[in-house]
DNA sequence: GCTTGACCTCAACCTAAGTCGAGGTTGCAC
DNA sequence: GTGCAACCTCGACTTAGGTTGAGGTCAAGC
């Protein structure tokens, strides 16, 4: 029988912050077992869903991803080499679109930085693909300061 | 003398919203006078502020870096070619700053996905300049499955 | 058996960049 | 001179990822 951790030496093993984990836990990452005073008991396995979680999360993951993604495992089994290497590979896209789309823009306010025309009217970092789409409400579309005639 | 403009008038001639147009107010980016009847008018060389402000938050400038690059201008004076080309130098280095750092965090995933380790204990994801430093509080130090003893 | 630190819940608060609604006023056209 | 759209303020709400505090309980060492 592996020993128990509380909240705290999960804290301590993790660095992340009781308040934190117990987020987690409200979120779903985690499901520790309670004592009979209602405390918190985490099997060791949680160390490395934790471990995972925070990895995926400096990844660019949101909580919300996270929990898919360790919804895929058994609950109470620690990830395995597998689940890592499937959960990268599905990450790596993920950092290779935001690259491309970072450099693109950066190409763009090369081209801009000659014009200068502020005028937005035909602005090449104006284009809708920009910003990664869903980016809220409100239409953003973008007029000119003379929206009938072409800028100077 | 130029004429001014309404709040609904900034709005169709940018794509602003009008509730967006007054939230930027009150963080000091426009300084529309007012009409005896408490009611917004705008200058002419507002539309060029505002386009600006546009552009560089779209360029991932924060409400606040906007800020602080309209203060560096005459109140009531539009942008020039020259203001512009200032900023977008400035924002240039931003945007190459995170796509490097993008890419090294790519760099060490793909070294990862072999490794498959998940123990956090030397794990290269986990080098202190992976998150852009200034991410809230919380040391964050990670620490690995057995503390004492390298992952297997 | 008592003290003390660790733990519990729940609610409120934080930042960012706004949106939405209530309740009230302005300004322009007819 | 009135009707109505556009305007005003102010406060509450949104998402994400938590933190902080109040008020109360648990567990372990002495």
């Amino acid at each position: 029988m592996a020993r128990l951790l509380t909240i705290g030496d999960m804290a301590r093993r993790t660095g992340v912050s009781v308040s934190a984990i117990r987020f987690y836990e409200a979120r779903g990452l985690l499901s520790p077992i309670r004592t009979g005073g209602n405390q918190r008991r985490f099997l060791p396995s949680d160390i490395r869903r934790l471990s995972f979680a925070l990895i995926a999360q400096k990844l660019g993951l949101s909580v919300r991803d996270i929990e898919a993604e360790l919804a895929r495992l058994p609950l109470g089994r620690a990830p395995t080499r597998e689940d890592w290497q499937a959960l990268s590979a599905r990450i790596r896209d993920r950092l290779d679109a935001r690259i491309t789309l970072l450099q693109r823009t950066r190409d763009r306010l090369d081209g801009c930085i000659g014009c200068g025309c502020l005028s937005l009217d035909r602005c090449a970092l104006y284009n809708p693909d920009d910003r990664a789409a869903a980016n809220g409400p409100g239409p953003r579309y973008l007029l000119g300061d003379e929206p009938e005639a072409p800028a100077p």
